[in-house]
DNA sequence: GAGAAGATTGACGCCGCGTCATAATTGACC
DNA sequence: GGTCAATTATGACGCGGCGTCAATCTTCTC
C-alpha cells in the first residue's frame, strides 16, 4: 500500500504529503457530515451539500466514502472509540469491583452527555437497511470497536467473581449479567431522548433512574457490597469530573501526530 | 364530519359506501407499506411503488397520507395498539402482582417475535427527522397510545405497593423502577436484533438473558415473591400459550365491522 | 522529460418525493 | 332525471439528490 522505495516527500509521521492531505481531507467530511445527520438522519447527510462545501467535485468525496451509509458508520466507528477511551478512563481508577462497574455507568453518562450526536448514530447504523449498505472492512472494524467495548465490562465482571465480590452460581452466565447493565443503560437513554413526554409518564431525570437501576440489578444478582446512596453519590461527582478533565472532546481518530521522535 | 342528514347509501356501520371504502383503502396501503419498510426503512417506502400496485393516482395516497413520514407513523399507531392489546391479555389473567410484571414480559416477547416488523417500526419513528414530520394529530394518538402502555404496567407497580409484596422505601419512585423493565426489556431487543455478533460476545438466548435480568432487578428492589426459576419457568410457558391462542395476527385498528346489532 | 499510475472533475442518467391544475365522480336539491 | 357544487382522483411536472464515468489534470518513476 505505502510506496515503499518512493522518493516522494515524506513527513515527519511517516506519510506522503499526498496521503497526509487525503486524511486531513477525510476528517473534514466527516466533520461536515455530522451536525447534517443530527438534524435530517441518514436522508440529512447530502454528498452534493459536503462537496460544495468543501470545494471538492462530488467524484472526489466519493473517493473517500462510496456512499452515504460509509460515512455514517466511520462517524459511529469515531463513536464507539470515544466511547472506549472513556470506559478505560473511568475503570482504571477504581480498585473496588462494583465501583469499576458504577464508573462505567458513569462514563456511558457522559458519552451521551457530550457527544449526543454520536450516540444517535451509533444507534441509526444498526439499522439493517444501513448496515447492509456498508463495506466489509468498515463493518468489522466497527465490531471490533464494540467487542472491546463488550470485553472492557466483562473483564470487570469475571474480576468481581474472582475476588468473591459476586457470585451467580452456575445459572446465569457473566456475560447475560452485563447484557443486562447494557440493556439498561442504552435502553433508557435511548427512551430517553426518543419517547414523546417522558415526563408525562412520571419520569423526571432519565439519568438519576438509570443509574439507580443498575444499581438495583446488581444487587439483585448479589453483587458486594450492596447500593449505598451516599458513597454512589460521591463516586458518581468524582468520576464525572475526572472524565471531563482527561478526556477530551475531540473524536478524530488518533493519527500519528508527527510530535513523537 | 359525517354527513347527518344524506341521502348518502348508509351501510350498517353507519358510514357512506365511499367512507367504508376509503377506510379500507387506508387499510391497504398499510399492509403494502409494511414489507417495504422492514428492508429499506423508511426510504424502503416507495410512494410510487404503492400506488403503482393498487392500481391508483399517486395524488390519491397522499389524500390519505400527507408524506411517508404519516404512513410510518400510522404502522407505529398499529404496533402500539396491538402491544397493549397483548399487555392486558397477558396481566389480566395473573392474581399475583409480581406474575402480573412477568407476564407483561412475556407479552412483550411474544410481541417481539410475533411482529417484529412492527417492532422495527416502533423503534423508528422515535427519531425526530421522522418525529417532526409527522401531523400533530396522528403524534398525538401515538403519545396516547404508549401512555395507556406505561399506565398499565404503572398500574401493576401500585397494585404491588398497595398489597404490600413491594417497598421502595421513598427513595425511587414506582415509575422510575417500571421505567427500569421497560429500559431493560426494549434495549435488549434493540441490541438482540442490532447488534453485529452478539453471540460472539457470549449471548446465546437474548430473550432468556432478558427475563432473568428483569427478574433480577424486580429482586434487588425486593418485589415478592423472589425469583424462583420453576415458576418463572411455568409462568413463561402458560402466559405464551394464552397470548398466543387469545391474541390474533391482524393489526388492523379496530373498525366497526357492520356485524353487531 | 516521457509515460504510467493515480486523483479530480462535473455533466449525466435515474429515481422518487410532493404539488397542483385539470378532470371525473358523487350527492343534494329541484 | 337533470343541474350544480363539492368532493375526490389523476398524472405530468419541478426539484433535489445519489452514484457513475469518460475526460482531464497531477504526481511519481525511471
Amino acid at each position: 500500500m505505502v510506496p515503499r522505495l518512493s522518493n516522494a516527500p515524506e513527513l515527519p509521521s511517516g506519510l506522503t504529503r499526498k496521503q497526509a492531505e487525503i486524511l486531513a481531507r477525510e476528517q473534514r467530511i466527516l466533520q461536515l457530515a455530522r451536525p447534517m445527520v443530527t438534524d435530517g438522519g441518514l436522508a440529512g447527510i447530502s454528498m452534493d451539500a459536503i462537496a460544495k462545501e468543501m470545494d471538492y467535485a462530488k467524484g472526489t468525496i466519493y473517493n473517500h466514502f462510496s456512499c452515504k451509509e460509509e460515512i455514517l458508520l466511520a462517524l459511529a466507528i469515531e463513536a464507539n472509540s470515544k466511547r472506549l477511551e472513556l470506559f478505560q478512563a473511568a475503570a482504571d481508577r477504581q480498585e473496588d469491583s462494583r465501583d469499576k462497574m458504577a464508573s462505567i455507568g458513569v462514563a456511558c453518562e457522559d458519552f451521551r452527555e457530550r457527544f449526543a450526536d454520536l450516540f444517535q448514530i451509533d444507534v441509526m447504523v444498526r439499522h439493517a437497511a444501513v448496515w447492509e449498505k456498508a463495506s466489509e472492512k468498515r463493518r468489522e472494524l466497527m465490531a471490533q470497536c464494540e467487542q472491546r467495548c463488550m470485553a472492557k465490562v466483562a473483564s470487570v465482571g469475571h474480576q468481581a467473581i474472582a475476588s468473591g465480590d459476586l457470585d451467580l452460581g452456575g445459572s446465569t452466565r457473566v456475560e447475560d449479567m452485563m447484557f443486562g447493565l447494557w440493556s439498561l443503560t442504552y435502553g433508557g437513554m435511548i427512551i430517553d431522548d426518543s419517547s414523546p413526554g417522558l415526563d408525562h409518564v412520571g419520569i423526571r431525570s432519565a439519568f438519576t433512574a438509570i443509574r439507580r437501576n443498575c444499581h438495583a440489578l446488581m444487587d439483585g444478582y448479589g453483587w458486594q457490597p450492596l447500593y449505598d446512596p451516599e458513597r454512589d453519590r460521591k463516586l458518581v461527582r468524582s468520576t464525572r469530573a475526572y472524565l471531563r478533565r482527561h478526556v477530551h472532546d475531540d473524536t478524530s481518530i488518533p493519527a500519528t501526530t508527527g510530535k513523537d521522535h
